[in-house]
DNA sequence: TCAAAAGTGTTATCCTTACACCCATGT
DNA sequence: ACATGGGTGTAAGGATAACACTTTTGA
């Protein structure tokens, strides 16, 4: 309703530019002035110059890193007090919206922007080898400390802390990729990520532990985590990856980059009758000699599908 | 990267937030001063007294209306130069960021707070009786016409207008109810709906077919859209319809709230099987007779079922 | 010739959809 | 008694998950 009282605030963009390189899901990291810690690269939005947000990001990634961003979604507005806070620095109001863009790299080696792989930031996501052990080693002892303090006592949601770690750590079999953003708010909580000491929240536990993945600068990783647990799911029901492969790939490289991101393997068979089934894409009639054995034949997405069934994404539900 | 420049921005927070009268999906509109035209609650947000978005929310909603939220969810966040734009306004620099949010009303008559619902600006949206006859009668036409000055133009993601047309609004078997917002933008786009004309991109055809459905202060009716579809899409994975719920139901009425919010008829032993296999409600033992027929079971909603699946939605597949 | 990766065939099971009928109450 | 809504049983068809084997190349 009043519209009349104007508090100016600061309003930044802060975006996670993935990229899969070899396998590997990769995100942009900006060259930290300090030098202490990575960031996502992020500049203020100005409406002056910009009409929309997306074309504000689009504009200063292109200037600052040279990459062309593909397919970018909004993922969250952050606009928590000391979000943002530094030593020296009080309350500096800055919203910031998160965003997601997709881009390709053309090759590994032609390419000297600081990409890096996001598992180094979040390391308990990613599945795909075994269960990663700092689990178990690390992440359980310590959150199982955090909650037998006070094990009942319920969040927002109703639900306690022993709850909450079982639904989220310690249930190997519901493990649910889609979910890590959740994982990284309850190590935020239970004070074992290093960003929680800016906050005062920072458990002594984590010097036993020793640090959980790599920090950010600001609340960057938290960002990171909303990426990854948004491209997961909408990975499941839009063809996003798509805009993550070459041209023309074979359905190894596809099932490997949905592997990628999701963290987890998946079955060989069902993930090529589904792609198949869905008709999702078409044979190129090229074939591949890059692959170590037999020579794979090369397919390219069907733009089609975008009319045909826009909800088509790839089955991710099947370990392999 | 740089945090040194600073365009001070004024950061607004619209809501929608919905509850259910007697089976219809509501909206609360705040009264509005001039009386124009229906709009959502908003207010400033005050980095200075509120920690977070959703204190401060909580806040003023409680403040100007007298209704405590439950469970609320951050939908999006607006930056468009021009957004609030009215005769006379140049260019405020506002970014608002909409939320939705899901409340419980006592009973529709001790409640004299301003509930709409919410299908009165968005018609085409309400497939429970019957098709909207106004997708026929004007929609299609408009769009149509729309479409033919240009039929080929791609948009953003390489889809033609006429595609488009036909796969928002033409479609009826793959009409998704989850695409509430894309439907209004297209709309927009196409300059079919009031609020285009503020933004110079009203069409003649306007004026011809006639308001499509009851327009909303500053851009309030795309923050309706994207609510919408945002909370038919969760609810088919998340139990919160049972945020609009009383303590205790009768399955029919939980139907009758799913096809409320999700615009359509659904199969009535199919949603009970699955209610009942999912198990996310059990039976209090008491029956309610104001049926106007047999007495009915009341149900509650079974809150184990957050740890046990936090998944568990409601099957919304299939039509009545 | 053998390692390495590509590529297929088949079955048991579960889930989804669709069908139409019986039940208990208030009026 | 009858209108009104509550409440079931069941079967066909399709999707899913799980199984292990054959094929084609480069080295």
């Amino acid at each position: 309703m009043s519209h009349d009282q104007r508090t100016p605030i600061e309003v930044n963009l802060t975006a996670a530019i993935v990229a899969i390189v070899e396998d590997e899901p990769m995100i942009l990291v900006a060259d930290d002035a300090t030098g202490r810690m990575a960031a996502l690269p992020s500049g203020p939005f100005d409406p002056v110059a910009h009409r929309t947000f997306e074309i504000g990001l689009r504009e200063w990634v292109r200037e600052q890193t040279g990459a062309p961003l593909g397919y970018v979604e909004q993922l969250y507005t952050f606009g928590d007090r000391g979000r943002n806070a530094q030593a020296g620095d009080r309350d500096p109001h800055v919203v910031s919206v998160g965003y997601l863009a997709l881009t390709r790299v053309a090759s590994e080696s032609d390419e000297r922007a600081p990409y890096r792989g996001w598992y180094a930031f979040l390391p308990w996501e990613d599945w795909r080898v075994r269960k990663p052990p700092i689990i178990e080693e690390k992440i359980l002892p310590a959150l199982e400390t955090w909650a037998a303090r006070d094990p009942d006592r319920p969040n927002a949601y109703g639900l306690s802390r022993t709850e909450r770690v079982r639904m989220l750590f310690s249930d190997d079999k519901n493990f649910s990729d889609e979910n890590a953003l959740d994982r990284y708010q309850l190590l935020y909580e239970a004070g074992l990520v290093e960003e929680a000491r800016r906050d005062g929240r920072a458990s002594p536990l984590i010097d036993e532990a020793g640090p959980l993945g790599e920090p950010m600068r600001h609340d960057h990783r938290r960002i990171l985590a909303t990426a990854i647990g948004r491209l997961r799911a909408k990975m499941k029901y839009r063809p996003v990856i798509f805009e993550l492969m070459p041209p023309a790939f074979t359905l190894t490289a596809l099932q490997r980059t949905a592997e990628a991101i999701s963290g987890r393997t998946l079955h060989k068979q069902n993930f090529r009758r589904f792609v198949e089934t869905a008709a999702v894409v078409e044979p190129t009639g090229e074939f591949t000699h890059h692959t170590g054995g037999r020579p794979a034949a090369l397919f390219r997405f069907r733009r089609e599908v975008l009319q045909e069934r826009p909800a088509a994404g790839l089955r991710v539900g099947v370990r392999g």
